[in-house]
DNA sequence: AGTAGTACTACGGTAACCCATAAGGATTGC
DNA sequence: GCAATCCTTATGGGTTACCGTAGTACTACT
């Protein structure tokens, strides 16, 4: 089982939730870190490592508030992405509010998140079981997010077909995206290579129009 | 002071963390009632009128997980909204992650809420303010979202014009929101008037076109 | 080298959207 | 009673999006 741990939330009362998960896997209380900013917990880590006791769990968040302070690190994923470079294999469960699966994905998938964890009133159950999963060095998903990375959901929504929904709804005309993409070395960049991508878009998400899919990918929290 | 109060959130940690606010203003534990449940939320306000012990505060989050038993309030929202024909004076503090200015605003004007306070990192302090503020017969509002009331920001955003950018996140062409218009009794409804409303919106918005629109409005919450 | 398959690009007709203008009806003020 | 104003509706022309078709370039396989 992990004896340094570090949580990364900004809303205090959470936090003192992850807390009692904590002591009921007997994990000393003098070991657990918190930190309400994102900027303060990579700089916790840092310092952890440096004076050779580094930590062995990250526990955060995905959403912190805007607040007096200016920050770098403006999100959980923003910190996750940060860490992964100086900590490729250090444990990170995420604890968030957010169910949408291609967040799951991208987490999983690109940053190596080694649980996902979502809030709710279940949550305390399930955040035992991703510790003490992750701590056997498996990963564990969420209930709701179970089938985040099953091959039947994954569409194939390439990063390309984010980049174009996000101009679009940006207000932006196809020969202007096109533009824009040669502009940014984004290929292919043609007007009716946009439009062939978008028709394909809009029938995946069975969409009556751009405006339609906008307002689909947005719910989905793609863009 | 207050003596009996109801928390309402799905979330067990957030609720323990107002019952610390609720032991710094010296109220009792056993006055301080807790649900997980808007719809067990509700039977708890009936019964404890009917027990001639009504509660005089209720503090209640706004998004509540789906879950495996079906309910038939699924939001604070629709709670406040059911309260408020049985009991329209009953003190209702909002406590949420939500920070959306027009939900504020729907929330206080419509549904004669108390206050509001945003979860986040302050978010102990300003319950602690609300609580009080509402004690002694005063509204309160989160420092985040303190201008939501003030005029300025109030550009006369009608139901119609909700209305009609939802039809248009659905797909809709113009011509087929004029017929749904017309079916709905909703005026006006020819297809130049709804063209008009439009230009007012995308000025007010300063959105380029109806995609960029719709982005826009979806990103405040406003459909 | 030839063929087939795939991906990007280009073009044209139809329909929807954008914008300016104007007619008809209701309300208000003089 | 009349004019002024506002709102709804109607019309037309310019622009853009939509969608099918066709051409071109690149790759892979025989």
């Amino acid at each position: 089982m992990f004896k340094k741990v570090l949580i990364v939330d900004d809303h205090a009362s959470a936090n003192s939730g992850v807390l009692e998960v904590l002591d009921g896997l007997k994990i000393e209380r003098e070991c657990v870190y918190k930190s309400q900013y994102c900027d303060d917990a990579q700089l916790k880590m840092k310092r952890a490592v440096l004076d050779n006791d580094p930590f062995d769990l990250l526990i955060t968040d995905l959403s912190f508030r805007d607040d007096h302070r200016p920050e770098k690190l403006t999100s959980g994923e923003a910190l996750i992405k940060a860490l992964r470079v100086d900590y490729p294999k250090m444990p990170i469960i995420v604890y968030s509010m957010v169910d949408l699966l291609q967040k799951v994905r991208v987490l999983v998938n690109e940053h190596q998140v080694n649980a996902y964890v979502c809030k709710g009133r279940e949550a305390s159950k399930e955040l035992k079981l991703a510790i003490e999963a992750v701590s056997n060095k498996q990963r564990f998903l969420s209930q709701r997010v179970q089938n985040a990375l099953s091959t039947k959901n994954n569409l194939e929504i390439t990063d390309f077909d984010i980049e174009l929904a996000k101009q679009l709804s940006l207000g932006k005309l196809q020969n202007q995206i096109s533009e824009y993409f040669k502009d940014n070395d984004i290929s292919p960049s043609s007007v009716s290579s946009i439009e062939k991508r978008l028709n394909k878009l809009r029938i995946q998400f069975k969409a009556d129009n751009a405006t339609h899919l906008v307002a689909k990918m947005k719910d989905l929290g793609l863009i």
